[in-house]
RNA sequence: GGCGCGGUAGCUCAGGUGGUUAGAGCGUUGGAUUCAUAACCCAAAGGUCGGGGGUUCAACUCCCCCCCGCGCUACCA
């Protein structure tokens, strides 16, 4: 890492349609912070990028729900997010957002620098187009059935339900959400980007020339390659977003994932608008990109492929995503208000900055998902912020002012002349030994982003500070020789100022609090310390110390079980964030008697089943209907074994024209009621009637 | 179904080109101590390293099969 000569540091771009949760700082913001914030100790020239990405669909769409424009929704949850960065303490250089007139211009550029090199491949095809609002209707405009799980409310690019990803043309009976009505298919042109023309490219880049990156990215890049890349659509009919600075290019704007990864460059450009170049473009800048793993496909393909296209710029030279982090054994859900929001937990836990980014880092989801408890928040703030860390600080404190009035008792050499000093000695030679061995295992772990293992080796500084105390016994020494209270005290003096150099980058409220006590800003050791990678002298004999003040507090069990309470009924303090997910499901346009008589809907009975071979979500059934029986698959795997579905009466559409799934014709379709959560359950008559009975 | 990542003490996690009694922190228990936010320090208990085969003098570490978690992907009337 000596080679680089500065860096550009990149945070996710959080999309301005939600407030933060803690799932969001422990996947990326938090490394990113703790990473840039040992840069600068170390002198390092470094850029903290980031800002809300603020264009796509899903804007729109919550910019409609609000009743509100596109503008004023952006601005309401950018705001909302840069305060609560700002108030966490996440050190951004700049903090910007993709609707900014910069961004505009540089996205604008970017696109036409590819254009021109005749890269992009224009092609024009059918889409969806609503007629009495005269739009194209992008993917997530687009509500209907899903063919897989039969979820009515499936968007069109994605049912959230079964999380089967989807094109518009696949949704049964697909409706506009704008109007209600039914879309047609319309031709409309679209540019796409040649992803797999960079196949080989990014072979050699990321395969060949990356394997230094975590596992977990580097699988899941290598996954992607091998199952080959394709032209993806970089374009939209839209009119919130950037437009597409082509001539016969009305109404069309850049899809969102092509421009946010932009925004980097543009935020950079804004805070540097002299030298943004020397970030984006000399091969001597190192850029690192901190994301979650639903990032890494962007960061890891289509970002360095485009910037690739573009020339001249450098790629990023690691991209250390996280996994995801679950709350109280449950995946973190905006919908459900399953989440510890940041900006309630700054205003429920005042002052407690720290113990956040400490428990976070303590559990960060490194190497797999990672589970945050309040149980074990308190725990780890109480038996480790506070006994080990914050007590020995404290102690520390409270003799220097007992036996020397607060003021740091000169250092010299102990004449080891009787055994006790010769003890005194070499528990001090063991401290200082295994203190420099921490500090050297820390900083080669935030070199390696391992923030676990590198703040764990910071508390271990003050675990062997205790033990050192311990050993040394100074209360017992004050009795008979000060000389070597004092030199005791003067070296634990040391270790504290050291905790605060090296605590910084994880819990910089605890640093400043540290130098108060010390009354000292450590300016002068900062770079030293983190350069050397070693112990530095810091305080000055004789130096006047600040009062005691405790570091941290304890949790009290009333402060957790309120937070505990507060997710156990979660429906009560609604998401600010509506979602489609939790209504109840707008209604179909209406329809004619005669609509309904076309379907023959029957009932049947189960008379076998079997789950279909290469299919996690289809069973083969077998219906006595009557007539001789059918096959008609069903995709209900997730929600009923074939043991429990033989025997059981079913209603289903009789007069539905078959259809061949995995080589299998499937004669009919299987009724099914979906529960709020998504899971299916049969529609049955209440008695058993005689099968081949029909339903109206 | 395919692919990726993971499955090690109660909890959070280390580890290893295969080789003496598998490690740490927290928690628990016992002891010691009083400078300190009943904190610190010492010690102990606690694991057939997801399961089953195989290779080997020797596997938690390599190979095969299976199970579980997370993600991507396919099928999805």
């Amino acid at each position: 890492m000596t080679d680089f000569k500065r860096y550009t540091i990149t945070a996710a771009l959080p999309y301005a349609n939600g407030p933060l949760h803690i799932g969001h700082i422990a996947g990326a913001y938090l490394p990113a912070d703790t990473y840039v914030r040992y840069l600068r100790l170390r002198g390092e020239d470094v850029v903290f990028i980031c800002g809300s990405d603020e264009h796509g669909v899903a804007i729109t769409l919550g910019a409609r729900k609000e009743g509100v424009q596109p503008r004023a929704f952006v601005d309401k949850y950018h705001g909302l997010m840069k305060k609560a960065f700002e108030d966490f303490g996440i050190s951004f250089n700049i903090y910007s957002r993709t609707s900014n007139q910069v961004h505009y211009e540089t996205a604008q550029e970017f696109f036409k620098k590819i254009y021109d090199q005749d890269l992009f491949i224009e092609e024009t095809s059918d889409q969806y187009f609503d007629e009495q609002e005269g739009i194209f209707l992008a993917d997530r405009y687009i509500i209907g059935t899903c063919p897989n799980c039969g979820n009515t409310n499936a968007y069109g690019d994605q049912c959230e339900k079964c999380g089967t990803s989807l094109s518009p043309k696949q949704l049964i009976n697909p409706r506009s959400t704008v109007s209600g009505n039914t879309p047609v298919l319309k031709p409309t042109k679209h540019w796409y980007f040649p992803l797999d023309k960079f196949e080989n490219w990014l072979k050699e880049w990321l395969i060949d020339g990356h394997k230094d990156w975590k596992t977990n990215v580097f699988g899941q890049c290598k996954s992607w390659l091998d199952q080959g890349l394709q032209p993806r659509s970089i374009t939209r009919d839209l009119d919130w977003g950037i437009p597409v600075p082509l001539p016969d290019a009305k109404g069309k704007v850049l899809y969102v994932w092509f421009d946010a990864p932009i925004g980097y460059i543009s935020a950079t450009k804004e805070l540097k608008p002299n030298d943004w170049e020397k970030y984006w473009k000399d091969p001597e800048t190192r850029l690192i990109h901190f994301i979650g793993k639903d990032n890494i496909v962007f960061h890891c393909i289509i970002f360095p492929s485009m910037l690739k296209a573009a020339g001249d710029y450098i790629l990023p030279d690691n991209v250390p995503a996280n996994e995801f982090l679950n709350l109280e054994g449950d995946k973190l859900s905006t919908s459900r208000n399953h989440a510890v929001w940041l900006h309630e937990y700054l205003q429920d836990l005042p002052g407690r900055r720290d113990e956040l980014r400490y428990v976070l880092t303590s559990i960060s989801p490194e190497t797999k998902d990672a589970d945050f408890t309040w149980k074990d928040y308190q725990q780890k703030v109480n038996s480790e912020m506070v006994a080990i860390l914050g007590n020995f600080v404290n102690r520390v404190m409270v003799l220097v002012w007992k036996y020397f009035d607060g003021k740091v008792p000169s250092e010299h050499e102990l004449p080891g002349t009787d055994d006790r000093r010769k003890r005194v000695l070499s528990l001090y030679t063991q401290a200082h030994t295994d203190l420099n061995k921490s500090v050297k295992e820390m900083t080669d772990a935030l070199k390696n982003f391992r923030f676990r293992e590198a703040q764990f080796q910071m508390l271990n500084l003050a675990r062997i500070g205790n033990k050192f105390l311990a050993d040394t016994e100074p209360w017992k020494l004050a009795k008979e020789d000060m000389e070597a209270v004092g030199c005791i005290l003067n070296y634990a003096l040391t270790v504290v100022g050291n905790i605060a150099l090296a605590c910084e980058p994880f819990l910089p409220d605890g640093a400043a609090s540290i130098r108060r006590q010390l009354n000292s800003e450590l300016e002068k050791s900062k770079s030293d310390f983190w350069k050397k990678e070693e112990l530095v002298h810091i305080v000055l004999p004789q130096h006047q110390l600040g009062k005691a003040e405790l570091l941290y507090r304890n949790v009290e069990d009333t402060e957790i079980e309120k937070q505990v309470e507060r997710l156990k009924k979660p429906q009560q303090a609604a998401a600010p964030v509506a979602t489609t997910e939790n209504a109840v499901k707008p209604l179909k346009p209406e329809i004619v008697f005669d609509d309904f008589s076309k379907l023959d809907i029957r009932v049947g009975t189960v008379t076998s089943a079997e789950k279909m071979e290469k299919s996690n979500k289809l069973l083969k059934l077998r219906v006595d209907d009557g007539l001789g029986g059918r096959t008609i698959l069903s995709g209900i795997a997730l929600h009923y074994t074939p043991e429990e579905m033989v025997g059981k009466q079913v209603t289903f559409i009789a007069n539905l024209a078959p259809r061949k799934m995995m080589g299998i014709e499937s004669q009919g379709m299987i009724l099914m009621a979906e529960d709020k959560d998504g899971k299916l359950k049969l529609v049955q008559p209440t008695d058993i009637v005689s099968p081949g009975s029909t339903v109206s």
